[in-house]
DNA sequence: TAGATTGTTAATCGATTAACAATC
DNA sequence: TAGATTGTTAATCGATTAACAATC
């Protein structure tokens, strides 16, 4: 792991990569070449050594990558080779499928809380969590020192929530809500938009 | 709109900027800038005009583009200026939350089908759907004439699942399963993982 | 008119690919 | 050894930015 800046497109590749080699190695498989991975996330061999490449020599000429070992490397890379705890804002459907999310454990995320405003939800169970009231969310969140927030609220709200989760102390978002929302430039955010994923595939329809 | 390709990544922004355009007519403005709207989404002025400007000339020197003629614009580009009908297969929590979802209506999204191979679950109300058996998604979807699925089933499936899809003509596949699916070229794919996305932003944490 | 902002060109910047020596 | 595959360099390709004439 060398001091220059990686660009942020290659990070955004080790997830795809890491996701990859761990669907390989729950079918037990031990090596892989960049040719073989390259086909199954659909990224050119030579793209794929290039970017594992910016952090080291992980590779075997002749005999590829071990598994086990990129899978390694690449947690530490990305920093999921420990648990990170996460909160989602919101009760609603979508806070629900995730606050019972099962793929969250193995990848590095622990969900601890689960807030929303509604004085209906509020105290009543979500899984293993009691729904806790967004008002006492900044004082929550700061005390527990956590990093990472799940949005899952209407796009009217989004913004305003946004700064509360920033004056905590969140420096990663995953936002939900259809709406962009602006951030310090210290504060990382992640859109993820059924019907935003959905128009950029009808153009080819 | 000319004959030209468009490269993918323009595409891709289409969606972002027609959902703050959206955002922006909900509050009632009318008209907006390349500088404004970049502001609103973090993306250059100058690159906004130029995506924009590939597919005609919808702004005016001094005042800047009309909201709702840009929407619109952009709706025939993207085409969601119709309705498009989706199918989701796995009827779990995310299926779930994705059948009740209130943000497909008004931007170009209907689902008709939930599917599920789950022989407890078959057969039972999901929102509006019965739960149909994923044995007879071939036949339905394509006499159904359905081009988009989303795809909410477990990893060790979604490979075989979305090859059925592909048989019944699918184009456009939102796939949640948390594992990278191979289609042949002239069929779309978006992937939606939320943990893959948490784990872009550890990196910077 | 004066000010603002587009659409477009050219320059810059960055990412991808091809090729191959090194080496397991 | 012979075959395979890495890591890396240089060449190519593509995307972004800066600048500004045109014009509302």
């Amino acid at each position: 792991m060398n001091a220059e800046k990686i660009p942020d497109i290659i990070i955004a590749r080790l997830p795809v990569y890491l996701r990859a080699l761990q669907r390989m190695a729950d079918k037990g498989l031990q090596t892989t070449s960049s040719q073989d991975l390259g086909e199954r996330v659909g990224i050119s061999a030579a793209q794929i050594r290039k970017d594992i490449s910016q952090f080291g020599e992980f590779g075997k000429q002749g005999t590829g990558y071990s598994i086990p070992y990129l899978i390694n490397k690449l947690r530490e890379i990305l920093k999921v080779d420990r648990m990170w705890d996460v909160i989602i804002i919101g009760a609603g459907d979508m806070g629900h499928a995730l606050a019972r999310y099962q793929g969250f454990a193995d990848r590095g995320f622990h969900v601890v809380m689960v807030f929303d405003n509604d004085k209906n939800k509020i105290g009543h169970k979500i899984g293993d969590f009691i729904i806790e009231d967004t008002s006492h969310l900044v004082e929550k969140v700061k005390s527990a020192g956590i990093k990472i927030a799940l949005l899952t609220i209407p796009a009217t709200v989004a913004q305003e929530i946004t700064e509360k989760l920033v004056e905590a102390g969140v420096k990663a978002i995953l936002n939900y809500a259809p709406i962009s929302i602006s951030v310090p430039k210290d504060v990382k955010v992640q859109h993820i938009d059924p019907a935003t994923h959905l128009q950029r595939m009808t153009y080819y329809l």
